[in-house]
RNA sequence: GGGGCCAUAGCUCAGUUGGGAGAGCGCAACACUGGCAGUGUUGAGGUCGGCGGUUCGAACCCGCCUGGCUCCA
């Protein structure tokens, strides 16, 4: 094709161009290896997959080797957050995304800067035809060898050539290793745009878009901060998918190209938007790529970390559409658009719909409740305002009660034309912190003891209760000692031990140190740095640095630990099978009363999945299986498939630890040799933590048994007291609270009834008083209710009147006065309801036709009834 | 582990100086209609999550508990 070809002869679709792109250098000997995951494999600098390097990272540092030496990617990748690339920004700019794909060649010490330059330069030319005259490039200003490429062996216009002298063009990874030049191409988007060349000052603006950008790795930077010259220097180039196809579609924003329309379409039609110029639009075309694509490489919306990130941008998504008058979820529905755009080139994605679609739709019915509820309350709070600021204290009560995230709220401020608070909300959240940190003290051995030059105390509590061991050195109140003879605690320190110091959730064992008739009682373990720490007091006698000491666990504690551990590996396990693979362990408790596991799962467990779990557990301990404990390194372990928590720290040798027919996990934790050992398992407790965790506490052996012993006895007492049998005994109290309510229905009923009767009679009492009818009387034994309705009743027979009506128990004294409406003018029933009570010791209100008052001092009562219509008559 | 918010009719929710538990939808009966849809009339349906406290009086204020949500650690 020749360089000449007009772009507006045809039309090559996003699809096309990543195709074209892969076969481009695939026909140069490459390997096309397909897109990493966009949560980064064994990098924990790094949040999320963002450049196509970053499954390579570790070929280029030497550390890893491939087949291959030259390979080609389409990189999916996520840039949410940090400085280059705000949330907030996203959808209101020609060029940001959360999600973009990286087409990337790379050379692994193959070939260099001028084949490197000549595939970039060809690739732009000649296969997909852009006009030589658009084109723009850049070098390092110490790089002569690229420059004389560039203008020599290429021919480009010296014009058009700029030596950048910043970092800008000048790449490295860290501090130290792989680092080199660059060379970046630009594309010229013509002089109706404003703008200028790179390296001139106005180089910020829109017109020279960096399209592409080439790394020469040919230097490994010492900690010195020398330059040392690579044996074999490698490439490593990226070029934004949008970008490039913006410019073949002759479109200058990001958002015009077909795959983002396509998106806002469908949009669109979810959210009934007509207007595909809108912003919204824009956000959630851009949103759905990086949600979808996280979810599909096992992010769950969560309140931390990655998690987090995910659900902030679902939300923003849900958020936009909210906007746009969309009340119900969509956004899970673009998933099948998205699928069709991109399936084809991430298999992954068409693989993982169903549950993609699930997840985002879970998260989006979630924020739907919080949002309307947080919307309402920011509404509110503004239309409160008396400056243009919204305050750091309302962002922060939004955030932290509703769930309302920052940015959102940010947004809402910037289309009102409002500032906001963010120094005060900061405040607010340091405050949070400190008050978070400030009750959550650690036990006894928070401290960190300088135990340099103890070497790790041997553990044997796998195969031990008891050893025998020496005193390597006692601590108390924070300082060494050499003989321990008072009851204070302290903390004692041996060469070897039985005793499991706290780790993995599971808790420091307790038991006994003991020399002839010396007694030290240990209350826990803990460990630091490899060194035991048994802490506890001394019950009589005294011990010594270099005693020859007996160390004896508690056993039948130690029994319920494992019990508890061994069930709590066996209910990951059901978790795993009966919720599905997304269930991680998130934290885990294990103590000689319960275990307490806590997991990631986005919905609360129903009865059903409850008894499911309870069911394979308890079926496993039946199966009686012998559990079995392995030492070998990390990459053995991981062959054999074991769980491994993500985030936990493990060292090269790690213990593998089989329980049942199917658990497998890392473990440093003391087990029960069979299932069968744990005898039974309860759970006890189902309930959230936080968004997107679920906890569940559980009981073994002993406690399980016991804890059914006694449901089953409060079941016989229930069933004795209620005279039913066990099976019935859900009916008959369903039977007996229906006949109690129809019960008290009808008593209320009847008094009603007898009061209606009383005031009937009452009508002929009434006095008049100018015009206006004044009754007064006690009714006893009346409630408030009937009285009130009696009142009403009266009322209505005496047209133009004031009723009064009380009654006393217990000691005290209800009243309601009641004034027909077209008095209330003349006479407030409140009032009435006021002097009365008064009269009595009480108080009394309400509104002018209907008022309620109580007083202490029934005997006052007759008296004061009496003197209502003398009252009435010197008020009116 | 420490905070915050929420719980009112079958459903969605309203309910402020503490003073008579409400609306819409749904449900039932009746009327108009050949029938359905529809319309109208009438009605049923509530331990205001639970327990305790303050008060003459609590859906409302206070404390504890349960459940859900949420933030921090």
């Amino acid at each position: 094709m020749s360089p000449n070809v007009s772009r507006r002869q045809y039309m090559i679709t996003s699809a096309e161009l990543r195709n074209k792109f892969l076969n481009y250098f695939e026909g140069h000997g490459h390997s096309i290896v397909p897109s990493s995951p966009l949560v980064p494999g064994n990098d924990p600098t790094l949040l999320f997959t963002n450049a196509g390097m970053v499954q390579f990272k570790d070929v280029f540092l030497g550390t890893d080797k491939r087949s291959y030496s030259k390979a080609t990617t389409s990189q999916r990748c996520v840039r949410a957050g940090g400085k280059h690339n705000d949330l907030e920004n996203v959808g209101y700019t020609a060029r940001h995304h959360t999600f973009f794909e990286m087409l990337g060649n790379f050379s692994f010490g193959d070939y260099f800067k001028e084949q490197a330059i000549f595939y970039a330069w060809d690739f732009l030319t000649e296969v997909i035809g852009l006009p030589v005259d658009k084109l723009w490039v850049t070098v390092y200003s110490e790089d002569d060898e690229a420059a004389d490429i560039w203008l020599n062996k290429i021919g480009i216009d010296p014009a058009k050539l700029t030596r950048i002298s910043t970092s800008d063009n000048f790449w490295s990874m860290g501090d130290t290793g792989p680092c080199g030049p660059c060379s970046e191409i630009f594309y010229d988007h013509g002089p109706e745009i404003e703008g200028g060349p790179p390296g001139t000052p106005e180089e910020d603006g829109d017109r020279y878009i960096e399209i592409w950008n080439l790394v020469f790795m040919q230097y490994n930077r010492d900690e010195q901060g020398t330059l040392n010259p690579l044996p074999k220097p490698s490439v490593d180039t990226g070029m934004g998918l949008e970008r490039l196809a913006a410019i073949l579609q002759d479109v200058h924003n990001n958002y015009d190209i077909d795959l983002f329309q396509t998106l806002i379409k469908s949009a669109g039609q979810l959210t009934g938007m007509n207007d595909l110029e809108n912003k919204s639009l824009r956000v959630i075309a851009d949103h759905i790529r990086s949600c979808a694509f996280l979810v599909v490489d096992g992010v769950l919306p969560s309140n931390e970390g990655k998690g987090y990130v995910l659900r902030r941008i679902i939300r923003r998504a849900a958020r936009h559409g909210h906007q746009l008058g969309c009340k119900t979820p969509f956004f899970h529905k673009l998933v099948a658009t998205l699928d069709q755009l991109m399936g084809e080139a991430y298999p992954e994605l068409t693989q993982c719909r169903d549950r993609v679609v699930k997840v985002l739709q879970k998260e989006e019915e979630r924020f739907a409740e919080t949002l309307e509820l947080g919307m309402g309350i920011l509404e509110q709070s503004i239309s409160e305002l008396s400056s243009n600021t919204i305050s750091g204290p309302v962002i922060f009560k939004l955030y932290d009660t509703f769930g309302f995230p920052v940015d959102l709220t940010a947004d809402v401020a910037r289309e009102r034309g409002l500032e906001i608070d963010l120094a005060g909300f900061e405040a607010e959240m340091e405050a949070q912190k400190t008050r978070a940190r400030a009750s959550s003290q650690f036990g006894v051995v928070s401290k960190k003891f300088n135990l340099d030059g103890y070497i790790a105390t041997k553990f044997l509590g796998y195969d031990h209760n008891s050893t025998a061991a020496k005193v390597i050195a006692i601590l108390q109140n924070d300082t060494l000692i050499n003989t321990l003879d008072n009851d204070d605690q302290s903390i004692v320190v041996l060469d070897q031990t039985p005793f499991y110091a706290e780790s993995g959730g599971q808790v420091g064992d307790t038991g006994a140190l003991t020399i002839g008739d010396s007694l030290f009682e240990v209350s826990d373990t803990q460990k630091q740095s490899g060194v035991y720490l048994h802490v506890g007091q001394l019950r009589g006698g005294r011990i010594s640095v270099g005693d020859s000491i007996q160390a004896e666990i508690d056993v039948e504690y130690r029994q319920a630990v494992r019990l508890n551990h061994s069930s709590t590996h066996l209910m990951h396990e059901a978790l795993r099978k009966i919720l599905g693979e997304h269930v991680q362990q998130k934290g885990s408790l294990v103590d000689a009363e319960k275990l307490r596991f806590d997991f990631s799962h986005y919905q609360p467990l129903t009865k059903d999945e409850i008894t499911q779990i309870e069911t394979w557990v308890n079926d496993q301990i039946r199966l009686n299986v012998p559990t079995s404990s392995q030492l070998m390194n990390m990459d053995e372990a991981k062959q054999t498939g074991a769980m491994a928590l993500f985030g936990e720290k493990y060292g090269d040798i790690v213990r593998v630890l089989s329980i049942g027919s199917d658990s497998v996990e890392l473990c440093g934790g003391t087990h029960v040799q069979r299932t069968g050992d744990i005898g039974l398992f309860k759970m006890t407790l189902e309930t959230g933590t936080a968004s997107g965790v679920r906890r569940i506490e559980a009981v073994t052996g002993h406690d399980a048994v016991q804890r059914f012993i006694n449901s089953e006895s409060k079941i016989d007492s229930a069933a004795q007291a209620l005279k039913s049998n066990r099976d019935d005994l859900v009916d008959r109290i369903q039977q007996l609270q229906a006949s109690l309510r129809l019960q008290e229905k009808e008593l209320a009923a009847l008094k009603s009834k007898m009061a209606s009767q009383a005031g009937g009679d009452l009508v002929s009492q009434a006095l008049a008083v100018k015009g206006i009818k004044v009754l007064t009387a006690v009714i006893e034994d009346a409630d408030l209710k009937t009285l009130r309705d009696t009142v009403d009743q009266l009322k209505n027979k005496l047209v133009a009147a004031v009723v009064v009506l009380a009654s006393s128990q217990d000691g005290k004294v209800n009243i309601i006065a009641g004034v027909t409406q077209s008095e209330t003018s003349l006479i407030r029933a409140g009032d009435i309801a006021k002097f009365v009570a008064e009269q009595c010791g009480g108080k009394g209100g309400g509104r002018p036709d209907m008022a309620q008052a109580g007083g202490t001092q029934p005997e006052n009562l007759e008296k004061a009834l009496t003197s209502v219509a003398p009252w009435i008559e010197s008020q009116i």
